[in-house]
DNA sequence: ATTAATTAATTAGCTAGCTAAGTAATTCCT
DNA sequence: AGGAATTACTTAGCTAGCTAATTAATTAAT
């Protein structure tokens, strides 16, 4: 078999958009979006977070969380209150959020499960391990 | 190691996302998005095409793929003529975008080389099978 | 102590995914 | 042949990436 660098990257961004897109119809029973999810987990995990702080863990720019983090706090997922430094603005989870999380953990893992049906532990850990060694440019 | 489906899924995102902003930032000397390239790039490699057989190639759904080309129409990259099928669009690339093609296609290449820097020819084609094995799900 | 530089977040505006619904041409079926 | 179903594409409207430029607060430096 020979895969050229093109072959690679095109199905590289077309599973990256196919996991994004069945994911999002999954999502969309509980009124959120791929994005949305992923502010949820981090939060769930880490607890209230700066915005800074979420953008650096999901490697996303400022403007891009803004406007999505609106979005939850609209829809009740989230609250923003003001930092110690007034310059931030510390993402807390609402109640509701913190209820529901165990039912949307479960839907988004068993989807997850659903696309890796066909790899072993070491196949998951390898393909971890090739994304990883795609040169990370700039900054 | 050990790597959870979401650590998994979650990288996989990023680098597709790290990607993707890599070769727009240098097609930006262009006037090209990334989009717009893939497209380019299917017609010098198949000649001129319909639209469905580019969203066939590229997995995209049609109203992304009408709104892409008539940007790229817009920018003198390609044409849109009647098919016998008259609801058919046979796409075609400009002379332009002939002429300038080998310069574009040259730059990315050297992108993408340099994405794969660490990648011997055995993990380039090991991280595509492993790409393939995710579930196709849907259709 | 003031001023300059940096930092956190926002606003505005662009591209590109997506779905749902619509139009016009073609094909299928009786 | 005529009506129903399908097909190719489009329009409208949503989310989410991105950059560039702005605002307000804090830190650094003179």
């Amino acid at each position: 078999m020979t895969v050229s660098n093109h072959d690679l990257f095109h199905l590289l961004q077309q599973k990256s958009r196919h996991i994004k897109k069945i994911l999002n119809i999954k999502l969309t029973d509980h009124d959120l979006y791929m994005a949305q999810w992923s502010i949820l987990y981090c939060l769930h995990k880490f607890g209230p977070m700066t915005q800074k702080e979420i953008l650096i863990y999901l490697n996303v720019e400022a403007p891009t969380l803004t406007r999505t983090i609106a979005r939850m706090e609209d829809n009740g997922w989230i609250v923003r209150r003001e930092g110690e430094d007034k310059r931030e603005r510390i993402i807390e989870l609402t109640e509701t959020a913190i209820g529901n999380f165990p039912h949307i953990k479960e839907t988004v893992c068993e989807m997850e499960v659903e696309l890796l049906r066909r790899f072993s532990t070491e196949e998951k850990e390898q393909l971890y391990t090739l994304l990883q060694k795609i040169t990370p440019i700039g900054k």
